[in-house]
DNA sequence: GACCAGGCATCGA
DNA sequence: TCGATGCATGGT
């Protein structure tokens, strides 16, 4: 099975892992596992890992772009995890003009405050229940991103984000965007990320860049934009094209 | 010591 | 509808 874990796992889709000595220790969907390249792992980290994802049609596919055909073979075994929501809502509005490093930290600190000791190891999100202390967040180094974190808490606790699975994607990008601190980019990374989306586009500045470059004469471009072009190129495999950009330009 | 970071909300033009 | 700005904080 074609998984690159390295390359996955650090291509900030997701940050609720740690290199072991052998393998990497996971932490999601209030579990955690340990994986190796020999992918002996549970029913539900498999689904997690997405190994179900046929990788080599859809870089067949992707490579037909003049912008990605230098580099989608580059990129083998980079895949698109299957999160839980929650977790990647809070960690999407956690990004909020942040950085991976930082994303990482904070998330770290919020789960061994906040939520529950893992079985084989590591931390547990914490359930929205628990998170209903601004202060407390600020101090743990969530800078303003405190202030969207416990009203979203409290929707969620509400039901926001129940049945959202069932719905076509532009409505539950709706639903999401209702939420404080969540607009289009977060919206699209959950869509992304958590529900299976793979026509979901978030655009960030790394991918603003990048589209800019490749199909803009180096032009500024409204995202609006910049979505069409992607929809129109890439249609159901817009996500998947996203996540070889975003890793290509931070890698140049 | 600017400048920017996987943005969002708000405000004036 | 578009561009500028504040929001916290840490890294370069």
């Amino acid at each position: 099975m074609e998984i690159d874990l390295e390359r996955t796992l650090s291509s900030g889709q997701f940050f609720r892992w740690e290199r072991r000595p052998k393998g990497f220790l996971i932490q999601t969907h209030g579990r955690s596992f340990v994986v190796d390249e020999r992918l002996e792992v549970p029913l539900f980290a498999q689904r997690f890992l997405a190994l179900d994802h046929d990788l080599p049609t859809i870089r067949e596919s992707l490579r037909r772009d003049r912008g990605l055909r230098d580099f989608v073979d580059r990129l083998r075994g980079l895949r698109i995890l299957r999160q839980e929501p929650w977790e990647c809502l809070v960690a999407f509005v956690t990004s909020c003009a942040s950085n991976i490093p930082r994303i990482t930290r904070n998330l770290d600190a919020l789960c061994r405050t906040f939520g529950s000791p893992l079985p084989r190891g590591g931390w547990g999100t914490p359930p929205p229940a628990a998170l209903v202390d601004e202060r407390a967040l600020r101090r743990l180094g969530f800078g303003f991103r405190a202030r969207f974190l416990v009203p979203i808490a409290r929707e969620a606790e509400r039901g926001a984000l129940r049945g959202l699975e069932r719905l076509p994607t532009c409505e539950a990008r709706a639903r999401l965007c209702d939420l404080p601190g969540v607009a289009e980019k977060v919206a699209d990374c959950v869509l992304l990320f958590a529900y299976e989306r793979l026509e979901a586009f978030p655009v960030d500045t790394w991918i603003r860049r990048a589209m800019t470059e490749l199909y803009f004469d180096g032009r500024r471009t409204p995202d609006r934009e910049l979505r069409a072009c992607a929809a129109d190129r890439w249609g159901p495999l817009a996500g998947y094209a996203q996540q070889f950009l975003y890793v290509w330009a931070r890698s140049r």
